[in-house]
DNA sequence: ATTAGAAGTTCCATTATTTGGAACTCCATT
DNA sequence: AATGGAGTTCCAAATAATGGAACTTCTAAT
């Protein structure tokens, strides 16, 4: 089916598939979604693991609890059926039945999730690199890779203690109104960014929001040239961020790091400063990871 | 919410199930193992769902990262079949495929968990309580809830803030040496607490340490008695805790709070305000919980 | 109370997926 | 160039999932 080179992973065979993407050095191709505000994925291609996910993904993605019947009405599926992947998803601790009838994500999920996060490799080079980056500005600084059509976050310091601070760990925004996401989203090809611009469901979360393709390319292209992207309150009011992508040449993953702060804590000589540090957190990280996985360790 | 009654959720019949338990009101039994230090689901039971799961779990779990091969030798499946399960795991996402061909647990993982944890809603009623906890103990505090032989940690505010707040955050520890664990132990009908003792694969972590299910046993009725527990550096030297176990008559869901810190900066009188702090608190929450489930929510 | 009808559960012949063995392709070594 | 280890593909046979319909609750309305 396609060429193989090195004694490489796994090469999904992506049948009927959608939206392949990240073509890149034969690493798997995620799968992508319509993205609304809530991503689900959009699975029904993985046999039956793919629909179970489907049922798991809609019960973790709603934003009120669900009972039977209103996962019903959302997977198209027979009323027996569904209801034995609810079984077979709570039986193995996916899934929790609230006792009022409703589901919820269960605590496998957190644990296997534990171990996901401690395991991330990426995560792990990049975590001294990405500390720094906080004592040196004092804020919250964030780590996020890229998934599809969002930043997954999977790191995060946070200024004020106050503030939860794992409340957002592995928590996913869309791309086009994040820092991260737009510097994320200045790595990739062109071809590749061009095609995802066109797939987000644009909400204008702000008045700076960049809420269409062109305006979001645009800049892309500003930030190709200057490193580094800005986020001047397109996605909240009152906060902005400067960030750094991480990946290019190298690296499979594709991530970024960013440090954000209330707008009016914040002056031009404070971001020239965000600039270039958050740049050279970039920069190191790329080689501490380029190191760890060998000169050449793509095809 | 809802005060419905018997509009109960999904009672799985747990077939050909080895270990059943928590039989208390029709709840779902969780699977249990064999708990040597990396617990692993021993899953097998719930078909193809089941069987995705075992090689995931065998991923998430590994000290290291595993090579097909690795992965092979552990799961007691053909060549074809691991390849193909695992194929699906990397287009689902649930499983990442690293460059020098080894496997991690995939991103998915961590957003399906970040929602878990944001909707738990056991977590969310505890949340002001066990903040309150904190706050007047200034020490690091902890939230468990019991699945099968170990707690899960599903919240922790550390004092010390120089420790990564979340590093733990799903994380799971066996019962028998944790103060949450005794303190849920504590609470469970006397037949499923000795049956439970006599599961776990006692390792002595410190001179302390509870390692035969008499010990155990013995200070679980203490702890029945006073109503909190007490870790006198049963699990790691130079580390205590007290803790209250939470749920007992009317909830669904077994859990704890704790308040741990380094032996030498507590004296005696702490301790005795810890006891009653940490007790207050787990009435706290039992009462919240059992206001938001209604007066008498299960069957 | 009684009843209509949601909501949830079970059953089982049909259908689709998964299985497992073996053959095949690479790659790294000797 | 030859051996063996590692990963991949294929396909008939075995197994598990499907989906329709019948059956139980429970709920709300008469």
């Amino acid at each position: 089916m396609v060429l193989h080179k090195a004694s490489q992973p796994l090469k999904v065979a992506s049948d009927s598939a959608e939206t392949p993407q990240s073509s890149r050095h034969g690493q798997i191709a995620l799968k992508s979604s319509d993205n609304p505000n809530l991503v689900s994925y959009k699975s029904a291609g993985t046999g039956t693991l793919g629909k179970a996910l489907e049922v798991l993904d809609i019960i973790a993605m709603s934003a009120v609890p669900l009972r039977f019947t209103d996962i019903l009405k959302v997977v198209d599926q027979p009323r027996g059926t569904l209801h034995r992947q609810l079984s077979n998803l709570i039986e193995e601790g996916l899934v929790l039945a609230n006792p009022d009838g409703t589901y919820d994500p269960g605590l496998r999920l957190m644990k296997l999730a534990a171990k996901a996060w401690s395991k991330n490799s990426f995560r792990t080079i990049a975590e001294p690199h990405f500390r720094k980056l906080h004592e040196a500005t004092g804020e919250t600084v964030h780590l996020g890779v890229l998934n599809g059509l969002e930043v997954i976050y999977v790191d995060k310091i946070e200024s004020n203690q106050t503030v939860r601070m794992h409340s957002q760990l592995g928590n996913a925004s869309p791309l086009y109104c994040t820092g991260i996401g737009k510097a994320m989203l200045a790595l990739l090809e062109r071809d590749d960014c061009a095609e995802r611009a066109e797939k987000f469901n644009y909400v204008k979360h702000t008045e700076t929001t960049l809420h269409t393709p062109q305006l979001l390319l645009a800049e892309i292209e500003q930030i190709r040239a200057a490193g580094v992207s800005h986020d001047r309150e397109e996605h909240e009011v009152g906060i902005r961020c400067v960030s750094a992508g991480i990946g290019g040449e190298a690296s499979s993953t594709i991530a970024g790091v960013s440090v954000t702060a209330p707008a009016y804590r914040i002056t031009e000589d404070t971001i020239l400063k965000w600039e270039s540090l958050v740049f050279e957190t970039a920069r190191a990280i790329e080689r501490d990871m380029a190191v760890s996985m060998g000169p050449r360790s793509q095809q």
